[in-house]
DNA sequence: ATAAAAATTGCAATACAGTTGCATGCTGTT
DNA sequence: AACAGCATGCAACTGTATTGCAATTTTTAT
């Protein structure tokens, strides 16, 4: 396991130290996305500004995507299907959970054209959908 | 006109003071949406925590809705069309333009259902379209 | 019209995420 | 071992959001 971590550092040209093993590491098993932090609380070991350092790289790296959580709070997610499928800076669709503020990322949805005024450009999109998770809603 | 501005503020049971009727009057005339900060650079008149309680209760009268850029910053524009078809809660698409900063309301547009893995339960969603607004790709 | 009550405002202060600079420490190389 | 280069931790600073409280304005009841 821990082989494998450090390849896939090595192969996005990260230096592969204990903390981004670590990072890495716990964001892989992570089921949904997570903030700076909550983090710093999970990961004990290491000061806030090398974690938010740490993550800074990732996304540099295409390792990790940045998620605006539509409360205002930033998350970090591995990068999974459709960001290896090369659409890393074109659609995230994202759930919001109102009860635990956990933010998933959902399977790739179609979502059509969006009409866009006369001569606008679009460049990306992002849905967020807010509800309710499938865990709190037990 | 500042009767108008007095009355709808009164429709929402909102004292109608000389902040407010200012406020409002500013909303009302803005083509985008607006960040606190930026209001307190447009209206220098009003202390910021003042622009802040006042942008806090129009939007919890349902004269404003609170924006998520996308970016991080929280901005605010008066509820239009789809607002005011009691969808205040339900769908927003906005416009980010990475160029001026700006976030406009879209116009309504269908977004189909997304499909949500089981048992998830819908509440909001909220679309952001990023890319160059029409004004800055001239 | 006036006084009391209630709501609004301004100032100061706090909380917290994000960010940068710099000194220290670790790693690998010659 | 000595050096270069990167990584890390600490302290400090920025900017937004938020609260408490005293002062002021507005509303309400006489």
């Amino acid at each position: 396991m821990k082989q494998e971590v450090e390849s896939m550092l090595k192969s996005k040209e990260i230096n592969p130290t204990v903390n981004r093993m670590l990072v890495l590491d716990y964001l892989l098993e992570l089921k949904s996305s997570i903030s700076l932090t909550d983090l710093e609380l999970s990961l004990e070991s290491f000061d806030r500004v090398t974690l938010y350092r740490t993550l800074k790289t990732f996304e540099e790296r295409g390792l990790v995507h940045k998620i605006e959580d539509g409360m205002g709070i930033t998350k970090f997610a591995i990068c999974q299907d459709s960001c290896k499928a090369g659409m890393h800076h074109d659609l995230h669709v994202h759930f919001y959970c109102h009860n635990c503020k956990q933010t998933f990322c959902l399977p790739k949805t179609q979502i059509p054209e969006v009409k866009l005024p006369e001569n606008y450009q679009r460049q990306e999109m992002e849905l967020i959908v807010k509800g309710i998770c499938s865990a709190c809603a037990k």
